[in-house]
DNA sequence: GCCTCATGTGTACACTCGTACACATTGGTG
DNA sequence: CACCAATGTGTACGAGTGTACACATGAGGC
């Protein structure tokens, strides 16, 4: 054991989540990996699991919280971009699928946990779409568009965005990373999405009975 | 084996599929189920299943064939329902929401395989969509709604539909069916997200670039 | 310098799993 | 009637699983 001494405290932990990820990213479900089976690819012992999860829900659950990260950054990133409208959303769409390819594995575990088996980690990747969604409100107010729009039917236009955005997120993840060809098809079918929703949210309250 | 004699052929079949739909509808992901699992749950002996299906993956896809039978039925419904524009929308929503009701665990199915682990799941309801998709295009072109759109742009639309329905799938599968309340915030909310869609693409054409 | 706590290891047990094989019973066809 | 194909049953085996328990080792506070 004359290598355990260089050990930093929470390394088997991280082990732990990224080997969850990697396995996901294999193409296996969130819902089947065992904690037998993630230890072993993280090149631990069973029993270690009991040190930082209590099962393999709480395992999910904290890997949400290192997604709600990685989106953090994804929004940041996109808000330092531009501010021109006209090709906003293009280059959102851009960022969106940028980041998609580089944290495939937790994109995938984010779509999987959608739909998932732990209640848990279903509302809590709910809950991260609703904060990106309040977010996205936040911005189009700031920045003076849809100022027609009252803050309920924004609201409701930036879940619809979100939404879209969620869905192309599945699309993107069924296709080779490498394909480019179709990851761009992707992108330019996620653009017309949003501009079509973005027309409806233009035209919204001049249109309602 | 008294009671062996009074067997329908095909029925033990039933019971397999019966039984995972089951088991799902209980909260067990698709991706998480046991061949073992399955055959006790249909009270039969695990080496039955295989008279029936290769693998779960197979059970899988012969379920999705099932689903598309739901499928047809609601559109089948919502067809013969009306043809005023107005309610048009209101009343497909309420169709949709009560056929989740009185499948729930087909549509839990549908919903967990979108992002789940065989991808031949995933693609055969993909086609499902795809296919609901293009025979809602026949519908509204047929009721001269959208005369202004092109192929390509009304089958944009449609596609944008049906996803929205979709992600509302996975809203309404997360509360409980009884929760009346909860359900018609959800109907009311996919409405609205369908009339602003409506709205963006009655206006397509024109605010083009 | 010692003690304690967080962390990691090794062993063990009772289950469950997928699946191979041989056998029983049926309904339909020659 | 004899026979076959389809379908169901029972048994068996090796591998994998979750987790309990006892033990080892390092870091930090007294």
């Amino acid at each position: 054991m004359a290598e355990r001494q260089r050990r930093k405290p929470g390394e088997t932990r991280e082990k732990l989540m990224q080997a969850a990820l990697t396995l996901v990213g294999k193409g296996r479900h969130f819902a089947s990996l065992g904690i037998r089976e993630v230890t072993r690819q993280a090149g631990v012992v069973p029993t270690s699991f009991y040190r930082h999860f209590r099962n393999m829900d709480d395992l999910g659950l904290q890997l949400v919280d290192e997604l709600g990260l990685v989106l953090r950054r994804m929004m940041r990133e996109a808000r330092a971009n531009g501010l021109q409208a006209d090709k906003l959303i293009d280059e959102s769409v851009a960022i969106f699928v940028a980041h998609v390819q580089a944290n495939r594995s937790f994109f995938l575990f984010m779509a999987q946990g959608l739909a998932g088996e732990s209640r848990a980690v279903r509302e809590a990747i709910r809950g991260e779409m609703r904060f990106f969604a309040s977010e996205l409100g936040n911005d189009l107010r700031r920045l003076q568009l849809m100022p027609h729009l009252n803050d309920a039917d924004l609201a409701l236009a930036c879940d619809l965005v979100v939404r879209t955005v969620a869905f192309s997120l599945t699309d993107l993840l069924g296709v080779s990373p490498d394909d480019d060809y179709q990851v761009g098809e992707i992108r330019r079918r996620t653009t017309r999405f949003l501009q079509m929703v973005l027309v409806g949210a233009s035209h919204w309250q001049s249109d309602r009975a």
